[in-house]
DNA sequence: AATAAATGTTGTGGTACCATATTAAATGGT
DNA sequence: ACCATTTAATATGGTACCACAACATTTATT
């Protein structure tokens, strides 16, 4: 097996352990990952558009409805009327949502900290520096460059 | 943003944009990356049972059950009763199935050959070495410690 | 104003996963 | 041989994603 194989078997199992662990622990603590992620955002933006959601996290916009429904139904999110535009809704955290998302977080830091106990200071660097060549390397294969995270801030890689 | 945080969303967005990227390279050869992992597994292992699938893959038995009817359905694979346990089937490969390993194979190799311009030789070690202190690492931390690797062989952290 | 085009959201149907039953067959103790 | 346990596969129901189609509302064109 080739080195290029064998780092692609590594990440792809590294990703399955650390998601379903993750994922485990946030239960726990009453939501799922994909749950997180879309109340963070909701959170960050304050009230935000169901394709603005789907924009910044590269999702479809029939997933985005799905995970809304899935987060209204439990009470972490409203749905309300855009003023401006009638086509729309405005989708806004409940105090129930915050709670979550402030419950939450320390189990997040507490995880990651936890984890990286398996690296230095510069392996954290070095694969800092490696991930960044990697996405880099991905979006100019075609795939989507904006996800979730700010827009506008990407490590140039020119060409 | 601590460095921590930073890896985790580095690493987050970089699966999930390898993964769509390396799903539509797939599906023009007509199958899907859970469908061709589950492929090579019963290639490699000539036939094998369902639970041998889901311990191999650390999957749900629900899981396999579907895979296998998907595959079935599409000719790929067939399942025929085993001859020393009326409880189990073997699961093998049809001709349809095998050739569809032998197209991806190449495919397989360019992506990976390509993706990985973007790191140096010696990156790529580091990144490996990496990826293997974190992949112990999760496993200590309560992650299934067997995935999709053949089985008997396994490198990690096997206590 | 009415029709057309663009945009926002939801519906339909499908894949890939999960936990928790359930049924059939093998196995071990008596 | 009999019953309880274990094991193999599948069923039920749920989350998280997708492409594509339908529908409502806004905006642009005539």
């Amino acid at each position: 097996m080739s080195i290029e194989q064998e780092l692609l078997q590594q990440m792809g199992d590294l990703h399955q352990r650390m998601h379903r662990l993750f994922n485990d622990r946030l239960r726990a603590q009453g939501a799922s990952l994909a749950q997180l992620k879309l109340l963070m955002l909701v959170d960050r933006a304050g009230s935000i558009r169901s394709t603005e959601i789907a924009d910044a996290l590269a999702q479809a916009p029939r997933t985005v409805t799905e995970a809304v429904d899935g987060l209204e139904r439990d009470g972490l999110v409203v749905r309300s009327p855009d003023p401006n535009d009638r086509r729309a809704k405005r989708i806004s955290l409940t105090e129930a949502g915050s709670m979550i998302i402030r419950d939450v977080a320390p189990h997040r830091d507490t995880f990651a900290a936890e984890f990286f106990t398996a690296l230095s200071a510069s392996d954290m660097a070095e694969y800092l520096r490696i991930l960044r060549a990697l996405n880099d390397r991905i979006v100019e294969m075609g795939a989507p460059s904006s996800l979730g995270d700010r827009p506008g801030s990407e490590g140039g890689s020119g060409q």
